[in-house]
Parts: structure tokens; C-alpha cells; sequence
RNA sequence: GGCGCGGUAGCUCAGUUGGUUAGAGCGAUCGACUCAUAAUCGAUAGGUCGGGAGUUCAAGUCUCCCCCACGCCA
């Protein structure tokens, strides 16, 4: 059996995720965790949300609540969500968790003791009306070069030159607008990138079945201009992981957190360990310690191309340079992305659509199948209302739920609800099982690949195969004259939505437990064989018709979404 | 401006290390069928593979130049 450790990209906590967002990571991740489950292979598969920073702390502002408050509310929304989408994490966990607090902290003071820390001072401005510095954006005063009002602390967008929030002439908070700023100097700690290249660099080069989305982006940050830069890890802030070294303090850090993008990868790790404690102390390093049982693991990340750099340079340097034996990702999946109708999703412009309100208009199974079917793998997708229409009722409603609807209800009316006996599978049924042989090997071999349309393809043709069989034996002309035929054509109808019910899974659990049922498969086994998985119902074996698995989604229907979703959120 | 990824049938996209008549799905047209969610199945039509030059016996596939779209960065 094997081992899977797969994580999705942990989303920001400030608000609900779009589809583009979804099927950017969370999505492709959770179809692979239930392909390797429904193989029969052990997976963890976690994800969780990413909590700190200075935008939780804005928009727990805006909302009027504490940040710890607004965090913890919006985590319980998150995870909402992500179960109305079937997202079948074995943890969801936070990044403002104990646990990530503790391994942040020791990866700080593993990272400390072997020399790759180093403190650098530098000049922030502080608002004293704030009470708290002020990061480049967060302040905005006169260009000192082209004289415009509005540039802001790290570059002026009227002139586009780059600044220094300290050159900034009547300077202001963007925050409360007062002018009530001093200069501080301030120590921060930086993270010696540069000193772990040669080692990322051989690492990177080991990876020779990426895709090369991931290996060239991470590769021109590691050889462009300079080279890899060392990294900031600190930051002055009252929300965040405490700077502690280890269990010990820091000298000099007191009241500064680590960057949030220093301790959020690490949550990847931490949130095992909070998988565990919320299953009885189960044992977590069996996944992420090679040297306590993780060495027959493979792990997978899936991820936005954004996400890409953190995940290729900056997390494997935080692990390589703590000098244990952690496990490091054997594969990463990457993502481009989905736009919407001709632009982007915008979170801060509220453009396209999100996902409690995907939910609120049509059920899951719908919003998976038409995103990783046109996942955005090779380039960047395009998500119109008219595609999304044309996909979900030809391929959901038309093939396959159309399928599962013709041969049951015509078993009914015909046979009664069990599966009729009848004759033995003769030469036409002995071709449709080779067919299907090969064709859920294709399948199979797509999905290990995480060549997500591909397998989506693969798999409709799978479903296509049952109309094409019907149609060639035609069991409504049959049964005049040979009912015995017909009763063993319908077998085979019905034997293949149990089939299908099993491969559908990953794609459309819902839909595909639906067929289960409805066919009485209580205990569903990954099919090996089809000649063996195409007889698995017997004769007198009951079922019953369920109602349509998929309705069609009508022009007016989205005449009105695109009404509805062309403005902004809110 | 620099860098990155793309530009293949009306639409969304496949096209391994260069090699026989460039593929799929949708849409369109025609036909078959009537069990089923006006569903299904079959057939047909449609492309000088962004433009130009070059390498080669042979290029959508390699090299160079240009154009276009998108993204990232300064």
C-alpha cells in the first residue's frame, strides 16, 4: 500500500474564496486525495487557513472584532465551505494554531544555530496614532520626485519610481490619515537564502518530472539578476507567531512576529500534528519524519503558479536549512488561472464568482466537474456561463445521468427492480469489456500523472462507451423478439452505473454515491478487471431508479447569473 | 522597458525525443433510433498549425526576426 501526504495551498483567512481560487489548488488536490484513497492507499490530506499578516488584521478592523475573533469566525466559514464542496481534508486546520507557534519557533532556533539567521536594522516609520509601524503600503505622502500627493511608502504610481517610505514628503498613515509619524530604527531578522542556493539549486535539478511551469520559475529566481535574495523573516506587528528562538527568547525581539510567509508553509507540517491531537494523539511524524517512518511517503503540493516560488525556494530552505530530516515534496503540482469571463476574479473588486455563492445556485458535483474538466493546466482557462452551461448539461446531464435514467427506468418497466438474469454476456459485451479494460487504464494512468483534463476526458469517454453499447444492442428492439437478450444487455446497463459510480468518485462524489445506492453497491472496490467488475451485480440483485442525478442548466438560468456576477460582491 | 507563458478547425483545447493523409469534445449539417432528462448513436463539413526567413531528405514540432494577447517584475 502507499503512502500519500498531499497538501492543497493554505488560503488567506480575510474572506471567501473564488472558483479561480478553488480550482487552483484545493480542488485538483482533493481529486487526487480521492483517487489514492478510492485505490486503496493511506492519504493525509490537509490543508488550512493562513491567519497573519497585515490584511487579518485590516479586515478584522473593518469588521469591528478583535483579530483573534475575526480569524476563528472566518476559519468556521471557510471550512463550511470547503465541506459543501466535498473538499475531503483529513484536517483543515490554522496556521494561528499552538502547534504551528511551537514549530515555527524551533524552526527559527534550528535555522539560528547553524548560522543562517542574521539581524539587519533598518528604519520603519511609526504611527503613534496607530500605535504601530507602518509597512510600505500602509503609509502614503508627496513624491518627493514627481510631486504627486498620493505615492505610496514603496513606490509612486504617478512617476513609478521607487521609494523609501522615510523620503516621503508630508507622509500620512494610509490606516487613520493621521501625520502623527516618527522614524524608528528597528532590528529584524533575515533568513541567509543565499547561503542554501547551491543546495536548492541541486535540489530543484533532481526534480526532472515537474512540470516545467514549476522548474522555470523556480529557477529564475534562483539565477536571475543577483541570485536568490536573503529574506526578511520579522516584522512589526502585534498579530503573528512571537519571535522566540526556539523555547528560549530572542534578545532584541521582543514584541515582533515572524512574516507570515515564514511560519504558513510550516502550518503544512504543524497542522498534522493538530490532525493528530484532534484523533488521539495519533502519530504525525510517521508522515513528515524521514527518520521516523515518512521515508515511504510521497508528497504532494498542489498550488496556484503564484504560490510557486515559496513553495520551490523558500519553504525547502527552511527545512534543508534546519539540518533535520524532514520530508521534502516530491512532486508540485502547479496551477494557472481560471479568468472569468474575459478578466480576472478579483477578490478586492469582488469580480466572478465565489464560492458560497456557487453553492447557493448549484450543487457541488456541477462546480467540480465543469472546473477540473476545463482546469487550467497548460495556460491560463477561461470560466464564461454559456461554456460552464454547454459542459455540465451535455457531459452531466445528457451522457451520463441520461444513462443511469434509460436503463433503469427501462429495467423497471420491463424487468422490475432487480437485475434481470437473462442470457450470458455474448461477443458484443465481451468487446465492451476490452474496450473498457483499455480505456480504465488510460484513466488510471491520467490520474496517477494528476493530468487532470486528461483523466476528466478519459473518464467521459468511459461514460460515452455505455451509450454507444446501448444504442448497438438496442435492448427496446431486442426484447420483442429475444427478451433473454434484452435482460442481459440491461444487466450489463446497470452493471456499468455501479462502474461508474466507482470511477466517478473523485470527480463527482455526490452524484457517484447517488449510482452506489441506487445500484445497492454498498462496499465500492477500485475495478482491476473489467470482465470481474462488469458482473459484480447478479441476477436478482435489487435496485432502484434514482431521481435525475443531474439537472440542465436552462439559458435563463444564466441570462441571470451573468446579471447577477457582473457587478461587484456586496 | 525586461522577463515568463501562450497564439493549432466557429468555440474550448490535445499534439511525446522533428517523420506516413494535423486530432478530441462542443457547436453546425445530414442520417439512424425512440428505452431515456426534446436525451442517445453514426456520418459529414471546417485548419496555408499568428506572419516571415532559415536549418533538414523531412518542421505545428528546432534557430532567428516581427506581430498579437495575457501575466510577473523593475
Amino acid at each position: 500500500m502507499q503512502r500519500h501526504l498531499i497538501t492543497s495551498a493554505i488560503p488567506y483567512i480575510n474572506g471567501i474564496k473564488h472558483l479561480g481560487n478553488l480550482i487552483g489548488s484545493q480542488l485538483p488536490a482533493d481529486l487526487y486525495a480521492r483517487y489514492q484513497r478510492a485505490r486503496g492507499n493511506e492519504v493525509l490530506f490537509l490543508c488550512a487557513t493562513d491567519e497573519h499578516g497585515t490584511p487579518a488584521e485590516l479586515a478584522a478592523a473593518k469588521a469591528g472584532k478583535p483579530v483573534a475573533e475575526y480569524c476563528t469566525e472566518m476559519h468556521a466559514v471557510q471550512a463550511e465551505i470547503a465541506k459543501g464542496f466535498g473538499l475531503s481534508f483529513d484536517h483543515f486546520g490554522r496556521s494561528s494554531s499552538p502547534q504551528n507557534h511551537a514549530l515555527t519557533q524551533h524552526f527559527a532556533g534550528r535555522l539560528a544555530d547553524a548560522n543562517l539567521i542574521h539581524e539587519v536594522s533598518e528604519q520603519q516609520v511609526y504611527s503613534n496614532a496607530d500605535g504601530r509601524y507602518l509597512p510600505d503600503r500602509y503609509i502614503e505622502g508627496t513624491c518627493p520626485n514627481c510631486g504627486y500627493d498620493k505615492a505610496r511608502g514603496d513606490q509612486c504610481e504617478n512617476c513609478t519610481k521607487q521609494l523609501d517610505p522615510v523620503d516621503l514628503i508630508e507622509p500620512r498613515s494610509a490606516i487613520s490619515g493621521s501625520t502623527d509619524l516618527e522614524v524608528r530604527n528597528t532590528k529584524h531578522l533575515y533568513l541567509r537564502q543565499s547561503a542554501l542556493k547551491g543546495d536548492l539549486d541541486a535540489w530543484i535539478n533532481s526534480k526532472t518530472d515537474w512540470p516545467v511551469l514549476t522548474t522555470s520559475i523556480a529557477k529564475k529566481w534562483l539565477h536571475d539578476g543577483d541570485g536568490l535574495q536573503d529574506r526578511g523573516i520579522t516584522r512589526d506587528l502585534d498579530w503573528g507567531i512571537p519571535v522566540r528562538r526556539g523555547d528560549a527568547e530572542w534578545p532584541g525581539m521582543e514584541g515582533k512576529v515572524f512574516y507570515v510567509w515564514f511560519d504558513a508553509p510550516i502550518e503544512y507540517i504543524a497542522c498534522a500534528g493538530e490532525w493528530a491531537d484532534a484523533n488521539g494523539h495519533a502519530d504525525w511524524e510517521r508522515w513528515w519524519r524521514t527518520d521516523k517512518g515518512a521515508g515511504d511517503v510521497r508528497y504532494t503540493q498542489f498550488m496556484g503558479k503564484d504560490n510557486v516560488p515559496f513553495h520551490t525556494l523558500s519553504f525547502p530552505a527552511t527545512l534543508l536549512g534546519s539540518g533535520e530530516p524532514w520530508k521534502m515534496v516530491d512532486h508540485l503540482k502547479s496551477f494557472n488561472y481560471l479568468n472569468y469571463d474575459g478578466g480576472q476574479f478579483s477578490t478586492s473588486q469582488g469580480r466572478g464568482v465565489f464560492m458560497d455563492q456557487a453553492l447557493a445556485i448549484l450543487p457541488a458535483d456541477y462546480w467540480r466537474w465543469w472546473l477540473l474538466s476545463n482546469c487550467p493546466e497548460t495556460s491560463d482557462s477561461e470560466f464564461t456561463w454559456e461554456l460552464f452551461q454547454q459542459g455540465v448539461n451535455k457531459d452531466l446531464a445528457d451522457v451520463l445521468g441520461n444513462f443511469v435514467s434509460r436503463v433503469t427506468k427501462f429495467c423497471r418497466s420491463k424487468f422490475g427492480e432487480t437485475v434481470p438474469a437473462g442470457a450470458a454476456y455474448g461477443p458484443r459485451e465481451q468487446a465492451l469489456i476490452e474496450d473498457l479494460d483499455a480505456r480504465v487504464a488510460r484513466y488510471v494512468a491520467m490520474m496517477e500523472a494528476m493530468e487532470v483534463r486528461k483523466s476528466a476526458q478519459e473518464l467521459r469517454a468511459i461514460w460515452v462507451a455505455g451509450n454507444e453499447y446501448l444504442q448497438s444492442c438496442a435492448p427496446w428492439t431486442t426484447i420483442k423478439e429475444d427478451p433473454e437478450a434484452a435482460a442481459m444487455q440491461i444487466r450489463m446497463g446497470l452493471n456499468l452505473i455501479a462502474l461508474y459510480g466507482t470511477l466517478s468518485s473523485p470527480f463527482i462524489p455526490d452524484a457517484s454515491a447517488k449510482m452506489l445506492m441506487a445500484m445497492g453497491v454498498e462496499d465500492a472496490q477500485w475495478p482491476s478487471d473489467m470482465a470481474q467488475a462488469l458482473t459484480q451485480l447478479s441476477p436478482d440483485h435489487p435496485f432502484t431508479v434514482p431521481d435525475n442525478l443531474f439537472t440542465k442548466i436552462t439559458s435563463e438560468d444564466t441570462e441571470k447569473w451573468k446579471e447577477q456576477f457582473s457587478g461587484t460582491r456586496d
